[in-house]
DNA sequence: CCTGGTCTTGCCATCGATGGCACGATCCGG
DNA sequence: CCGGATCGTGCCATCGATGGCAAGACCAGG
């Protein structure tokens, strides 16, 4: 009898202690074995002792543990969520889709960032491994994920493939996305386009800026080297490079300005708008057409209000999860590649005419 | 011997199985309890005991259970982070930080968002302590939280006070911050300062509300009901109260025009401020000076660039994941208040003068 | 050579829940 | 009134790791 003690007595720990299946069971009368079927639903429990396990249950304010559920299982119900940075709103947006998704299905969710440090990628990772997360939503950081195993845990990757890698993936249609964007310069009437955006050496970018080549060669227009500034990872940089396509008033010296100035510019990337945006206004050269990819928040209480490529953070979110959660319920389906539209919100500033 | 079995065969959910402490034990030719002392780096193993043990560690990849070890120890070491939405970009970055915190210490961060609904948080709060997370972090959405137990499970508090729950907040200076934002305008010759900002039936709120009265009572200058708009909950409303308050060309009928017109403007949340900053933009009436309570992305691309009361997250995250840690590790402190001061950012908005 | 101590190791129970199997009771048709 | 099916229930083992205790090996001192 021993066994029953809590009666309220605190632990070792401090805390107080929670009330067992067990518990329940003997202060219902009924086995340890039915008081589970009763918790799990199992048809094969007569009404009335259902009932008084129920009762029980209440009385004693029940709520099973869910690691020990969990450890029988052998996979934790938790999936985990592996970030570059859970401030950087696209990603905040990613997150809370993912996670309304989730707890719908009662799945909680483990976040962690990455911090763009491989190594510690790969750590936390491991760590996510160790506590047998029933799948993993991975936008990658290392360029290396070949250690990886996707029979071990279900994967799916968001914005970006992950090399060595085989696993379903969620990302927007960059390509697609950037050549509409120029197209859309175009169609006012703009030839002289530059591009501000960040390394090809992230696939994302990469797409971008081939979207914006394509773009161009589609419409029998050259691209000028002197137009595009691809490595523009800060928005400082962005802001360089802004001043030397337009011949800035305040040089930065390194970049040679571009002969003959642009009359439209992409900006690839949200960080690098907010580069590009002060640049322009502090330069009064609002004249300037622009369309930004990814939407921020003061973006339409400028002037002119700035015309963006959102990138559709809950749907990205949205869609990886569904995903996810597909792939939990029938392990063996094919790998796949999700590719979502981005829409274009018309505000102004890309609808300039030369 | 069939117990041995693994041998890299699937497991029925199609997963590869994870090696255990025991196949690791045997592949050493020990018991497993020398296993679990070698993992455990207890001294009292043998040198060369430790060592073949810990090459069979490496053969087998092994990686022990985190939640098997949780289930033992009564506790997961994860924590839990409620707040109200995750997208919402102070959060993001409290959220951020707090992640950066505790995985330095080793604890995943299980993250979950209300929804802004009560009931909804009663129900993922219980998901939480099903889960015998070691502690909580929470930024409460209900107005009782009186049926919490911090005996139960430790908690910090976020952004403002749970009513009905005693327990650690960390909160920045909400009153003292709005007292010196108003002071600031006032040192720059207003006298007719209008306040834009939430309902005070949040204590957040209130607090800004407070100090807004008393920076004016404190330079003998009275408050003008016309000028105060505390029921804005959306961008939208702010906006609308500008117009009211500036007797905009738009008027939106049902607020009636303030007789005199303010020269400043306190902006009291940030979503007051994607409303107010537009508003006045469109209106011309970029004279009228503004401070900010939260900063946003393009604060300082606008003309004139905006002053704001910065909003800490990333100070806030800091430390109430330290509060947190202390409190596990020495259960029994003292409940604490930890007020953090919210530093002005002066960008020109906020220094025009009359 | 024996005794008491340290050092190393192993057995068993335990955390809280669930799966497999078996047992007793009830019910039905023959 | 009996045999087999069905229903409700309980016992035991199990998930993977750790705590308590004790046993065996080994050493030094008497």
């Amino acid at each position: 009898m021993a066994q029953t003690a809590p009666e309220g007595a605190p632990q070792a720990s401090g805390r107080l202690a929670a009330s067992r299946l067990l518990d329940v069971a003997q202060a219902a009368g009924v086995s340890l074995r039915t008081a589970s079927r009763v918790l799990n639903d199992d048809p094969r429990v007569a009404p009335d002792t259902r009932q008084r396990v129920q009762e029980a249950m209440l009385e004693l304010r029940f709520e099973p543990d869910a690691m020990a559920r969990s450890l029988r299982a052998g996979t934790d119900t938790a999936i985990g969520f592996v970030v570059e940075s859970i401030a950087d709103p696209f990603f905040a947006e990613v997150i809370d889709a993912v996670e309304q998704e989730m707890s719908r299905h009662g799945r909680p969710v483990l976040v962690t960032s990455t911090r763009r440090d491989p190594e510690w990628e790969r750590d936390v990772i491991g760590r996510m491994m160790q506590r047998r997360v029933a799948g993993l939503l991975i936008c990658p950081t290392s360029d290396d994920h070949s250690w990886l195993d996707t029979r071990r845990v279900p994967i799916v990757l968001i914005d970006r493939p992950a090399p060595g890698l085989s696993a379903d993936l969620v990302e927007i249609d960059d390509h697609r996305a950037a050549f509409d964007a120029v197209a859309h310069l175009i169609a006012h009437g703009h030839r002289r386009i530059a591009y501000v955006g960040d390394t090809p050496a992230i696939p994302t970018s990469a797409a971008r800026l081939r979207g914006y080549r394509d773009a161009l060669a589609h419409h029998g227009i050259e691209v000028d080297g002197q137009l595009v500034h691809c490595e523009c990872a800060t928005s400082q940089a962005a802001a360089e490079a802004v001043s030397a396509l337009i011949g800035g008033s305040r040089p930065p010296a390194a970049i040679p300005p571009a002969a003959i100035p642009p009359t439209a510019i992409l900006s690839a990337t949200t960080r690098a708008s907010l580069g590009v945006v002060p640049a322009l206004h502090s330069a009064g050269r609002t004249d300037i057409a622009l369309v930004s990819f990814g939407d921020f928040p003061m973006a339409d209480a400028l002037r002119p209000a700035v015309t963006v490529v959102n990138h559709p953070g809950h749907e990205v979110g949205r869609a990886a999860a569904a995903r996810l959660l597909a792939r939990l319920g029938q392990p063996g389906l094919p790998v796949e590649r999700i590719q979502l539209p981005a829409r274009m919100i018309e505000r102004g500033s890309g609808e300039l005419r030369r």
